[in-house]
DNA sequence: GAGCGCATGTAAGCTGTTACATGATTCT
DNA sequence: AGAATCATGTAACAGCTTACATGCGCTC
């Protein structure tokens, strides 16, 4: 479901675009907040088309189809973000590492959190030289000062961690 | 996989359980780090046991069997804690929500976002109430001050987004 | 015309969810 | 005795990943 929000709002933002030029938009700009490959987007997108929330504007070369959303997609687009309650589902291994850290010895602890800093700084990085959706730098920038904010949490808590370790 | 890790984890932390036990150390104490039920859990069990990395310690009524953790499992526990590169798959239904804020109006964005600033609020109580593993404080210790720590994090994107959009 | 990147797809397999099924104990 | 809840499971389905397949268009 989510998914099929996900390549809704990337034609809301972009405009008509075929399944791969949304596979590489996936990949620049929603991947810290969503992810999908091609071989997950290109088949949703066929059955997006026949449920009539998209339509094919126009059929390029070797197979290529350009999406347009269609009203239907719009207005399922927006009731989503509108009434949605987003679900919780979390799932992630670096938290799950944090919660065994006591079965590792000390120095194995601090490494393994030390891994989960460095980790947590790349991706500080990258967050703040992710390019602007489709010229339009008004989407995702909310999602980014949101995974900026939740990656400088996860940093402190490391620095936190590791002095707890340190000195024990 | 990481389901494997995190029930040779409780077991590891809690010693022998069923299937039932573990479903509700699950609930009670991973839920923030790893979801799963039992209908996920019971046949990963058999699997496990299957695999050498559990034994059967002993079949009691009604088809109970009590797990316990075997020395192939210790391993591959420690060995995944101890050099595990964490996968990061994000997919957060809230961050798609940020995201796709801007095709909202105003109005409509504000409600959103005091949406996920109230679960946000929930989730911290939530997790400032919840109950030591298996009446061992260490575990579950880390993991809760990083979610915790995350949380807050939320809320506070959440105070600043309500400004931007309420200032504009 | 050979090789490389572009662009689209299919298929098998794994993970996770929802719905259903069933018998055992405990409570009233 | 009947109802609730404990405890274990199965089956169908949805979502996602990995691996494979293929053909077009451009460059050298």
């Amino acid at each position: 479901m989510s998914l099929r929000i996900a390549l809704l709002g990337l034609l809301a933002a972009k405009g008509p675009a075929s399944g791969y030029d949304l596979a590489k938009l996936f990949e620049g700009s929603l991947n810290h907040v969503w992810q999908a490959g091609h071989t997950q987007i290109y088949p949703e997108l066929v059955r997006m088309a026949a449920d009539g929330l998209l339509a094919v504007e126009a059929e390029g070369a070797r197979g290529r189809k350009i999406y347009t959303i269609a009203d239907e997609g719009s207005r399922q687009l927006h009731d989503w973000l509108a009434d949605r309650e987003p679900a919780v589902t979390v799932r992630s291994e670096t938290a799950l590492q944090a919660f065994l850290l006591p079965i590792l010895d000390t120095d194995e602890a601090i490494a393994a959190v030390e891994r989960v800093k460095a980790r947590a700084q790349k991706r500080l990085d990258d967050l703040k030289c992710l390019p602007p959706v489709a010229d339009n730098p008004k989407f995702g920038k909310y999602a980014l000062r949101l995974g900026l904010a939740q990656t400088r949490a996860t940093i402190e808590w490391a620095d936190e961690t590791l002095h707890a370790l340190r000195t024990k």
